[in-house]
DNA sequence: CGACTGATTGAACCAGCTCAACTCATGTGG
DNA sequence: CCACATGAGTTGAGCTGGTTCAATCAGTCG
């Protein structure tokens, strides 16, 4: 892993921010994720209220967006990209606890201090909002509350999934549960397919999956070898739904 | 495990149910909990709304209050006891993602099923309310929604550093941080000590560490062989604590 | 007392890890 | 255009932490 760089809170003018609000064609209005997003709850009059305190923001391949432990000064929404959240032990050993697509929030518990580490797994691109005015505009509209509530019981939800798959699944369940995972987040952001877009590393589903790379590939090349997926440039294509979702149960 | 039959929804006059209205000396007002749960959001005056919708109810050790997958009728404020919550496979395989503990509550997401299910480890004392009342009485009451989502937060926080520990963590390192966090858990709610009590069996240890009850057996008695704990009836002595967190880092 | 349940201990095993070699792109500069 | 470094991924071979299977121990209840 090379270490990623914070890009937080500084306008030094590189290219790949854009620190002018964003509003008319670059705003909410036309955004691709706002139905599925934490902004699908407010109204369109709404809308232009959060316009007004978000900014548009691009962070490059392996750079960090915040830092576990960090002062959370912004919350983001992923509106393109993938991002991997993570935890670490002293001694390097790491667990990805999620990946952001598109319309996920980071930053859902508004607490003062980031619970995990985010780095941009692809080019990415969020809308930021720096978290004191995120909150005050959530103040006084309790159905935006009411809307991350939810989403936060969601991630909840999911985490204790995760729990049950690094606690008590096998490496092959694993592998097979995580490109189901995979496939059907894409399908809901609008991109269903057989061909699943991988796009972060084996070290990464690794980290994810609680496994090592090599048991990651391994189980891949096994699976593939059984021709219930092929491995493709940037992803998998899955042939045999039913008999994945046999090895993965409920 | 025997099974856990489910006592919820029914006042067939049981001698563990109260099924009239808690008011008076048994109400909210001489709550031990209600400080540091979500009750602590409110007013005094809130307070005898709350009250009026809520039912003083005890579950017998080992028996269920609600199980994974069946429409949430209920969310439950825990005051006495400790409730296990788990997923399982359909092959059996069990992962335990928490231990409930006065103050805790239940059913934090408000949505319409129960994503896992809750079993009394010991005789348990609740505070019921009919979800539907419950979100009715929220509804316009935007501080309390704000601090259930701040519960939700924590919790999310907690699986986070749960995967960490089931994704990353030796056997010993878990076992250890499980002792460490029983302890900080029961000093929060005004039980400090050295020694913890520890009222789940071996065998719910290992399903929410991930292990077999045998690794989670051998790794207490290694523990004690190396003098930096003792087990004693229901519970466990820690002798070095200092020694304890240099195994089980942050 | 005997029966039962939960916990401990021992011994063999194995799923996934470690260590190491190799492949295959992609990039770089002479 | 080739030589060669670099980094991600794959594959092999051996090892080991934790599991599995099995026996024993320790309360507790009837």
């Amino acid at each position: 892993m090379t270490a990623a760089q914070p890009l937080l809170d500084s306008c030094s003018g590189s290219p790949t921010q854009e620190c002018g609000h964003s509003h008319g064609a670059t705003g909410c209005d036309d955004c691709k994720v706002r139905s599925f997003s934490v902004c699908g709850a407010l109204e369109l009059s709404e809308l232009e209220g959060l316009d007004a305190i978000s900014q548009v923001r691009h962070f490059p391949a392996k750079t960090m967006l915040f830092d576990q432990g960090a002062l959370a000064g912004s919350v983001f929404n992923v509106t393109n990209g993938i991002v991997r959240l993570y935890k670490s032990l002293p001694d390097g050993r790491r667990q990805i606890v999620g990946f952001a697509l598109p319309g996920d929030f980071l930053g859902l518990a508004l607490s003062d201090r980031y619970g995990v580490t985010a780095e941009a797994v692809t080019a990415v691109k969020v809308c930021r909002f720096s978290r004191s005015a995120f909150v005050a505009f959530v103040e006084g509209r309790p159905h935006l509350l009411r809307r991350l509530h939810e989403f936060a019981g969601h991630e909840l939800s999911l985490a204790q999934d995760q729990m049950l798959l690094l606690g008590r699944r096998t490496a092959e369940e694993r592998v097979v549960a995580f490109l189901l995972n995979l496939q059907a987040r894409h399908a809901r952001i609008g991109a269903a397919s057989v061909t699943v877009p991988v796009l972060m590393s084996r070290q990464d589903i690794a980290d994810y999956l609680g496994l090592t790379i090599e048991t990651v590939s391994r189980t891949l090349t096994k699976l593939a070898r059984e021709k219930v997926l092929i491995i493709v440039p940037d992803g998998v294509r899955l042939l045999n739904k039913e008999r994945l979702e046999r090895i993965a149960p409920a």
